[in-house]
DNA sequence: GCGCATCTACTAGCCGTGTTAGTAGTCATG
DNA sequence: CATGACTACTAACACGGCTAGTAGATGCGC
């Protein structure tokens, strides 16, 4: 049994933070997150830190030091945290290939065009590793 | 913002059911459950009515009465469900060809292999049908 | 140097959800 | 009609996310 426990999706708020992080596409302080989540969420400084310290410790956010603050940034790109939620997803099969089928089989034209071009990319470059 | 809150994964109990009903590839009762899950967790009968209720509830299990019981069957199979939650995973990004190709990055060879040939089985289909 | 502002660490209450199970009620059967 | 099987309702407990307060450290202005 490999059982393998997916993973947990972001809170509300977690996820509101790291969708700030990621459209602001840079490091982030505290202070700063709470100015910006302003008006539509007014929340206590700590109600922020504590989030965000919680988001570092499960290893969605990096931070190095800003003078006594922290600077907090994704440690992933949105579309790496995707593709890491769909590998985990695949992991969740048995039949790796059968749920492969599934999934081509539903999504719509333009992804399937995309992905057709990333598997050929990824494909190539393999090839050109392998040869090097 | 489209938000679209991801899937919450099994619990433990649930996941355990889910896996058996895959297995089975075949509709159980409570009854039956109750005893395929032992002696690893001898649980309560009405421990896994209710789980197995609020499975059906989700909409991951479906059921039809058999006498006074109801038998219940996964709504979807192991890779239908593994292929929604990919779909899931996709949407989390807003940049979905960049997500792809990240995925695709990252898999091996046999599921990018895999990959290729559903997508092309996929493609046929899909020129079939509008063909046609 | 003293006090104020800022930031972190620690702690805690609340709430939703999954786990576990008990009790009460229904119904078919012997 | 009594018994066993099943369902509905209810509830206690744990865990994790949300919210925020308090205490303590540190830098800055006066």
């Amino acid at each position: 049994m490999t059982e393998s426990r997916r993973l947990r999706p972001f809170g509300e708020l977690e996820a509101a933070i790291m969708e700030l992080l990621w459209d602001a596409d840079a490091s982030r302080l505290v202070r700063d997150v709470v100015f910006e989540l302003q008006p539509e969420r007014p929340l206590a400084y700590t109600t922020v830190m504590t989030v965000m310290d919680n988001l570092h410790r499960k290893g969605w956010l990096t931070r190095k030091r800003d003078g006594r603050a922290w600077r907090y940034s994704a440690a992933l790109t949105r579309e790496s945290y995707a593709a890491q939620l769909m590998n985990d997803a695949l992991e969740s099969s048995t039949d790796r290939a059968g749920a492969l089928a599934r999934f081509v089989e539903h999504i719509d034209a333009d992804d399937a065009k995309a992905l057709a071009h990333a598997l050929d990319v990824a494909l190539t470059q393999r090839r050109g590793r392998a040869k090097r």
